[in-house]
DNA sequence: TTTCTTCTGTGACATTCATCACTAACTGCC
DNA sequence: GGCAGTTAGTGATGAATGTCACAGAAGAAA
């Protein structure tokens, strides 16, 4: 996301960090509720957050995470056509958030060709990642896909210590707490990772 | 989709329909496989396409049909950014299919917002679509499943009649034969569809 | 009609995971 | 330290579905 990230500072020199507006949230905040009208645009300065599915029963599965430099894309598109989102977006390390007005996010695109860029590159990786969501649930098993989920948290967290419970892991993976708490001692005793309380640690 | 569909109309007055180039493809043509270059964005005309995304083993699974008056929004991200594709696009109804060289597609952006307009909306689209598989993978079970697919196929072919094998289905669910001919007979024995050799007839 | 191929139905069994029901371990707080 | 609340470990059981192995049915081809 190299290409991106430089856009978006050379935006943020012009007009995109004279309109935002900038926000810090602390972790755990819902920014974006299923079904809420979208009124602005964030753009992740710091921090991250992570987006959901959840069905009407209020089970949640994890689609992806927003890192700096980036946006939600569903936001900006259900922004730009007066929609609803369809999914949640929480924040999983305390951010600092750069808000746009939807108006503005929807006029640039006529003026500014990086911006539009930056939209479609953005919408590019988001949908490359949502159809390896559906791979995962799809074919692989629990083992493997919370194998990748650590992965995933540790280079998000930048460390091997990943600071979770086993019962946020199985809502993220849309499982129960017993399944992730047996799978978790399995690659324990296979040394691939050690457990203590809110805590685990990749080998 | 209405106002794409005009818009796509307004379009093909234009430069579009003397740019392109229309071909006719049969059911069963593969038009797009993984990891493909993409050369030219498909605008499908009459007929349908079926999206689907494969895993190394060979598994596959539905993702959404495209169908006439729209476009494959991947193939035209991978498109601009000369990237490969990451899913496989099949014709399931015999197809006209206009060809539109990405070069174009890609510079239009800057010169009709009608076209990038086109293009956010179809998208907006596809990410919902995709939001659904991932529900009715991750929270559904078998029958649900294959009973929305079977509405869909219904509504896509216009008939109550569906054409297709126990396997095919399989396929598309991304199971095996045997769980969909026990979920059909099932479905047959509530007097939801009939079933016979090769079809299926939704009541 | 006979034969061959493809498609469908179904039993038996294994696997994965959900659910229920506890117990045990850890932490914070009084 | 002792108690309460949260987190984790684990057995028992069952539901959903995958896998294997065939048998029978329906068409197609000869």
């Amino acid at each position: 996301m190299d290409t991106s990230k430089n856009l978006f500072h050379t935006l943020l020199n012009k007009e995109v960090y004279e309109t935002g507006q900038i926000k810090s949230f602390r972790a755990g905040t819902v920014i974006l509720n299923i079904n809420a009208y979208i009124r602005s645009i964030p753009i992740v300065l710091s921090g991250s957050i992570k987006v959901m599915q959840t069905d009407e029963d209020g089970q949640e599965i994890l689609l992806y995470y927003i890192k700096p430099g980036e946006s939600c894309i569903m936001s900006f598109l259900a922004g730009i056509h007066d929609d609803t989102s369809k999914i949640k977006a929480i924040v999983e390390e305390d951010a600092e958030i750069l808000l746009i007005p939807v108006d503005k996010a929807s006029a640039w695109i006529k003026e500014f060709p990086e911006w539009t860029d930056f939209i479609f590159t953005l919408y590019q990786k988001r949908f490359e990642e949502l159809l390896e969501v559906v791979n995962a649930i799809a074919f692989q098993k629990m083992d493997a896909r919370l194998l990748q989920l650590l992965k995933q948290k540790a280079s998000l967290f930048q460390s091997k210590d990943i600071a979770v419970t086993h019962q946020q892991l199985a809502d993220e993976l849309g499982t129960s707490r017993e399944a992730v708490s047996r799978v978790l001692k399995q690659m324990e005793n296979s040394n691939l990772i050690t457990l203590s309380r809110n805590r685990i640690s990749l080998l």
